[in-house]
DNA sequence: CTGAAAGCGCTTACAG
DNA sequence: CTGAAAGCGCTTACAG
């Protein structure tokens, strides 16, 4: 790292050639002559050049970088349990898992930046980073709608909530048909009469149309359904206890079954009940949603819905990828499958 | 979407100014007219311009970009209890963590990438990563102290593993000091006649380092220490398990207290200590190393060495931003502190 | 305060 | 197969 670093044309000044034959044996195209070749090959690792990647995407007008930016989880309640659930690996993490194995076989590398929940210039932290890569990926709760599309507008985006805007797409799992199966489950297999929703944040798309199934369901089938803002949880474990721990302290009688928004707020209801004595199927039946890993770890077993999350994430790069080399993404809102995964906690 | 998108050309045309105006009012540089400004930013606000980052830095010669390896956890016995601790957050997200929160301050980027276990071509993806960023921060376990010299000469690089080359800075926590403290607290507050140290990956630094350190300990208070190839780990839980399976195995008593490389290989061995009806810290005391999240959920609480691993992320990127900017690093090799934790699963 | 122009380090038609 | 040259979209002395 001594004075500045090489450059093309210290390079070909080095192997006796033009700095359009170094570009060409590095890139693999056209069809150098060996001793060319040779001779480039050898000043590259003499001068130990790297190519500027700037210059690279200036001329070929692609970075080969996308952004991701998901929300930072907010802080649980202090000296809780679930503290610091901030710190394990929830849902978002396996998605960019997901992105990143589809870029890495593109050739694309990925720009993380994560936002606060309540980010005030959460808006030019994602201009800024937009500066840097071909297109973005946005998680779930970090932009509304307004503030998508118009971001759409400037730069590709693909959208992991489920909100498809006239310039943005989206990638989201089939929320309807899991919870569907779900509360039929829950209705004609176990017979429960009477449920409650513990709802994820409140306006999260992916919330809406999972309450809007639930209470469809119950409808239909003449089954009671628990509602108010008793029931309003976060999407967190420390939600889904504070909402248990609320109804609990009101001393009224909880609904037979729980259905929760997500495998977390799940978490958080099973471990308060279970504080509370309260027993698990045999009194109350506990659903989740996700099945992410710890789901699979709890006792009871987490009856849940199964999102292919890695695939999530894969599928929301090459709808990006199709956008940034196309121009229009191929299909604009792509809805994955879910699958109803029976465990104990329903009663099975 | 529509066409190429704006460039600062078109945003002069539409100002009716020149470019340089344009980069001035977008920069905060120079003074410009309240006039020039207004017509500037109603253009930049009507086209959508976001101007291109490749383009930024190709001028000024700086990405505003760091890149960050890391090693993707091996995948662990098939089947096994642990068998997708890779999902858990663990000690490289909290680093990671804390590299984004100090690079975010200095308006940098994060170029995320993870490299598996045994990845034949992990070389040539960080050259490729090299490209687009300023510098490398490279975590533990990704490249030997000669892959890492060579690509400091092209890149700045900071190492996590306490590896400092001529060509490359490292910052690492305290393990002699840390692993000296709980040694002693071992052997002279509980009084512990024979120690073993389950192993952590066997060339790491810090594991040399601190299987170094309780030899020492061990051979200075003429303490019994167990050893052999029996007692390699590989610093995840399933690592650890395996070794305690193989210890109980083989029908040897197990030394009074186990120190372990970091708090995964403690949380394997004691799950697996458990599940064999051993008692913690009765019969046999377990310590871990890092104060990772979980060890404070583990039953009993695990007695452990803090390292402030979200501190190391940042002095990373701050050491390297010097490094960037400056081109000399100005401490080489940054220690940060440890600290002793006593928990329960010493005796105390 | 503002604009014309050079320069950053690549890639890629275009000639030869 | 190879090289001279234009061009990618910015920033920044330098004049005015």
């Amino acid at each position: 790292m001594n004075g500045a670093p090489p450059t093309i044309y210290d390079v070909a000044a080095a192997a006796g050639v033009s700095i359009a034959s170094v570009s060409r044996v590095l890139n693999g195209t056209g069809s150098p002559r060996a001793d060319t070749r040779d001779r480039v090959l050898r000043a590259v690792a003499e001068l130990g050049f790297v190519p500027d990647g700037a210059a690279r995407a200036l001329s070929v007008k692609l970075k080969e970088t996308v952004g991701v930016v998901y929300r930072r989880v907010p802080k649980a309640t202090p000296g809780g349990v679930f503290a610091e659930e901030d710190e394990n690996l929830q849902f978002a993490d396996i998605i960019n898992r997901g992105i990143e194995v589809a870029a890495q076989r593109s050739g694309f590398s990925l720009l993380i930046s994560s936002v606060a929940a309540a980010d005030a210039d959460a808006g030019r932290r994602m201009l800024a980073l937009a500066r840097k890569c071909d297109g973005l990926i946005v998680h779930d709760l970090v932009l509304d709608e307004g503030q998508l599309d118009r971001l759409g507008r400037q730069i590709p985006v693909v959208n992991l909530a489920g909100i498809t805007t006239p310039h943005t797409a989206s990638v989201r799992g089939d929320s309807e048909a899991g919870m569907r199966d779900l509360m039929r489950h829950l209705i004609r297999d176990h017979g429960y009469a009477a449920v409650g929703y513990l709802s994820g944040v409140a306006d999260s798309p992916d919330n809406v149309t999972r309450r809007a199934v639930v209470t469809a369901e119950a409808g239909a089938a003449g089954v009671e359904l628990a509602a108010g803002p008793q029931w309003q949880g976060s999407y967190y474990a420390d939600g889904g206890a504070q909402v248990i721990e609320g109804l609990l302290g009101a001393g009224r009688p909880l609904p037979r079954a729980i259905v929760c928004a997500n495998d977390l707020a799940a978490l958080g209801a099973l471990h308060t009940l279970a504080r509370h004595g309260v027993d698990v199927p045999g009194e109350v039946a506990v659903t989740g949603f996700d099945d992410i890993p710890v789901a699979r770890r709890l006792h009871p077993g987490l009856t849940t819905v199964r999102q292919p999350i890695q695939e999530l994430g894969a599928t929301a790069f090459e709808l990006l990828e199709s956008l940034v080399r196309n121009g229009q993404p191929e299909p604009r809102d792509v809805v994955l499958p879910t699958r109803l995964i029976r465990r104990e906690s329903c009663g099975c």
